[in-house]
This record gives C-alpha cells, structure tokens and sequence, in this order.
DNA sequence: CAAAGATTGTCAGTATGCTGTCAATCTAGA
DNA sequence: TCTAGATTGACAGCATACTGACAATCTTTG
C-alpha cells in the first residue's frame, strides 16, 4: 500500500470542527459585546483586565496575566491603552523597582459600574438561541474543558493562587 | 433609591462569562493546534482557507470570506501569505478585471495532504479531556449555536450558498 | 559579598480580526 | 448610452495574541 486514500476534503468536515467552531464562536462573542456596549470605549479584553484590577487592588501585569490567563507582551498594550483612558493608574513599588502596581481610578470604577448591565445583557444574548436547559448544559461542559484543558495554553489560569507570593497585609 | 446595589463583582463571574470561556477555549484550540502542526507553517485560519480553495478552485477572495467567514480585509493578508508560500496563486478572471481567482498549486495540495493527519490529532485533542458522550453533547450544541447566532458576526457564514452567483461550468 | 539564575516590564516581529475608506470596475436604471 | 449605485481588492488604523529577546532588577548560592 504505497498511499493510504485520504478522506475526502470537504467543508463540512471543516465547519463541524472543534478548532473552527470555537473561533467562530469567539468572533460571535466578541462582535455581541461590541454592539451591546458600544457606548462605553471598552473591548472584552479591556473589561476583563479592570475587573480584575478592582478585584486585586494592587496587582502587578505578570500577576494580572495570570489571573486572567492573557500573554503578558498583549497585557502590556492593554494596560497602557487602559491607562491612557484613565482607568487605571501604574504606581512603582516600593520594595521592588521592577513592578508597577497596578489601581483603579475613580473614572475606571466607574464605567464598570456602568457598563456591567450592557455586558451582562451581551453574555445573555451569546447563549440565547439556545434552550435554557442547553445553555446551561453548554456552560459545563465549556467550563469543564476550558479548566481540563488549562495547562494546553501558553498562559494558564492562575487565579488566586497567583497572587499567594504578593505581601498581602492580612 | 439613589443608586441601586449592585451585584458584586468578582473573578468568578467571569471566569463564568460565556464570552471568556469562547476566549479561553479559542486560545487553548489555536496553542493546541499549533503544536501539533509545528512541523509545518500552517496556521489554523490559512488552512482553512487552503481547504476551501481546494474545495472550491478558481474562488475569489470576497467569496471565500463568505465560505470561511473570515473577515474580507484580514483574508486580504493571509492570501498574500498563503501566495509567498507558493500554496496558491492568484489569476486575474478574465471577464471581471477586479477580480482574482484562487487556486492551489501543487506544493499547497502536497502539504495539505500532510497536514491533514496533525489537524485531526489537534482536534481530537482539543476534546480529549472530556468523555465521549460529552464531545458529543458538546459539539451539537456548538453547532447549534453557531448556527443560530451566525447572523450576529460581522461576517456571516455563507457557505456554498455564496458560490450560487459565481459562473458554474456545471 | 559576588556570581548565577530568575523575574519584570518592554520591545520587535508576525498573524489574526475589525472599522472605515478608496480607486477601479462592473451593473442597472433613466 | 450615461450615470448612479454596487462590488472588488487594497489599504490605513486600531486591538488582541503569540514568540523570542533584552536590560534592569531581585534572589539564591557558593
């Protein structure tokens, strides 16, 4: 047998896919929360990034790309728009001059304070073609695969933990 | 009522979020992919695009964005890339003289032969954490909803429908 | 304490993705 | 036919993402 016969190449075999269908899924998401919060200058990846910042007062960007699961280079850019807007402001560290602390300005808290309703209003609208039995079933399976398969990517999530090695004062 | 409470914001809520799980889940696919396709320099959107100008020989890039549902100006690129690679080439249509039709060559069927076998291992892997009656839950509702959100993407899919207005020697 | 090693933020380079625009070209209607 | 409108490929500009590298800095070790 000098070659074996490949199965045919069709379309469909691309379009049910796992890889195709989570990146079409992803454009979906993204192209949703653009529409539902087009008032507010902010990108998904935006958001993430000043929840997280309210959440961990304090945090460095290695720390907060961690805890977000984004590549630290990409973090950078983001950081530097979301302080440009005045979200957030970069104060050095006292005990170690490599990191910038990262903080919540009074106008980042708040446009999340005003743009959750729209993101939450988006993150329904992603799952609402589906039954609300899929959709939570949908939701399982995802976070189950999503955290199964965490260490697949080049940045795992890293949640909490991330943060045991900062002085914490308590 | 001044101010309604709001609810609290925390990591979980979004680690939860639809939208960052599509996210995550579209990193872990492309890492996984690109791992074990290193061999060749492939990325998962040009062999997309390599698969449906097999497909479809003689496609022109507008159309092509419809059948893979990639945006009209990032396919401008990765056309241009796929072309200094010498997997496809470009061919002025000679009744339209705006447009260029696609067609693989020779080494673009060859490594699209090779690869094939990578790209099924990465998409098997990318499900592999969960068990065999999930991948599948899990897909069909994928499928669903893809489908039934298509129209909220910028660019919806369009599948063979899209090839209808193209001249069929058939 | 000095040298080796690790960490942090940053940068260069590449590759999607999106919005908006433009000239060239084709098509449809007056 | 002549022109208003649509289509096509291309481009500029912005925003993720990843790889790999780097200087400054901190930590660990001998």
């Amino acid at each position: 047998m000098p070659s074996k016969p490949l199965p045919p190449i069709t379309m469909d075999a691309v379009y049910a896919a796992p890889g195709y269908l989570f990146r079409r899924m992803q454009q979906i998401a993204v192209s949703i929360f653009m529409e539902e919060c087009k008032a507010f200058d902010l990108t998904p990846v935006q958001y993430a990034a000043l929840i997280a910042i309210h959440t961990h007062p304090g945090i460095d960007a290695t720390r907060l790309s961690a805890v977000i699961a984004f590549d630290r280079s990409t973090l950078g850019s983001v950081i530097e728009r979301l302080e440009a807007k005045d979200y957030i402001e970069r104060k050095p560290a006292p005990e170690d001059k490599r990191i910038k602390l990262l903080y919540l300005t009074k106008p980042g808290a708040a446009i999340l304070r005003e743009i959750i309703p729209a993101v939450e209003r988006a993150q329904a609208r992603m799952l609402e073609p589906l039954k609300p039995a899929d959709r939570k079933a949908l939701m399982t399976l995802l976070v189950q695969l999503v955290d199964l398969n965490n260490e697949a990517s080049r940045v795992p999530l890293r949640a909490e933990d991330a943060l045991e090695h900062l002085g914490k004062s308590g």
